[in-house]
DNA sequence: GTCTTATAAGACTAATACAGTCCAATAACA
DNA sequence: TGTTATTGGACTGTATTAGTCTTATAAGAC
């Protein structure tokens, strides 16, 4: 497992699917029929994006929503952070989880801290445009 | 999120700690204890572990387990597979999971498999004795 | 042989996270 | 004022995770 949720992947294709209309709104409606994303879930995601400033929302006819943003300036930490919180390979390495009754002790939290970094760093290096492009960095 | 179970996190607890304890063998009970891990969970742990041949069970009075393998030899990879499966970023990424209706026109599944890779990779060539000594490699 | 220490294995429960739905409200344009 | 579309909150079902409980089995110590 050790899974991005699907609100990250459906954000992602969305924000894809919005890049290639380039100025061009598009409505959820349309966003969720184009990629089989289920319609009412996708509306709670795109709010998200739009409270993150990923996306800028236009009302009435013909509206929907507009990238407001490069694929090249928007990173994939910035995504599963807005959906999923910071990435934390163990919990007790969250600033507020100091309940773990081994930490004292414990062997872990240390290289945990260094691998999860790494990981942090992968995230963050990869662009949605390295995404569009099959790429990752790093 | 993005994180290892507490499966994991307890059981290279318990293999550190065995390791400390070179040839002799510690008990369930006393692991727990000296690690804080609830000690019924710790035995289901140390079951799996003896499955994967990790450990080897000691009967009896003064028993308990021991291990078999070398930190060198045990990467974190085949830890985080014994208790959470293969590492799949992304749901779709699974063999047997063709259901995605998505899949079809799906912009990301590609570039995923490159992350998941990456991934794959940190996690293989980090081996426990890169975690007890607060290092991990790539 | 039986007592004790310890593992083995399965079923079971509680809590949490995830995925997805439903409904009423608001915004803006025609 | 009707239509299209976003907004936001509450709600449901399901899956995963963490942890418990209980009974059985293995083997050494006395």
């Amino acid at each position: 497992m050790l899974r991005v949720n699907k609100k990250i992947e459906y954000g992602i294709i969305a924000l894809l699917y919005l890049a290639q209309k380039e100025e061009q709104t598009a409505s959820v409606r349309e966003m969720a029929v184009s990629c089989s994303i289920p319609e009412a879930l996708l509306s709670k995601i795109m709010q998200t994006m739009k409270s993150q400033g990923f996306v800028q929302p236009v009302y009435g006819n013909q509206g929907g929503y507009k990238l407001t943003r490069s694929l090249t300036d928007i990173n994939l930490l910035e995504i599963t952070q807005t959906f999923q919180g910071p990435i934390q390979v163990a919990e007790c390495l969250g600033s507020e989880n100091h309940k773990c009754p081994a930490k004292a002790l414990c062997t872990i939290i240390s290289p945990m801290t260094v691998l999860n970094q790494k990981i942090v760093t992968l995230f963050e290096s990869t662009s949605l445009e390295n995404l569009a492009n099959r790429k990752t960095a790093v």
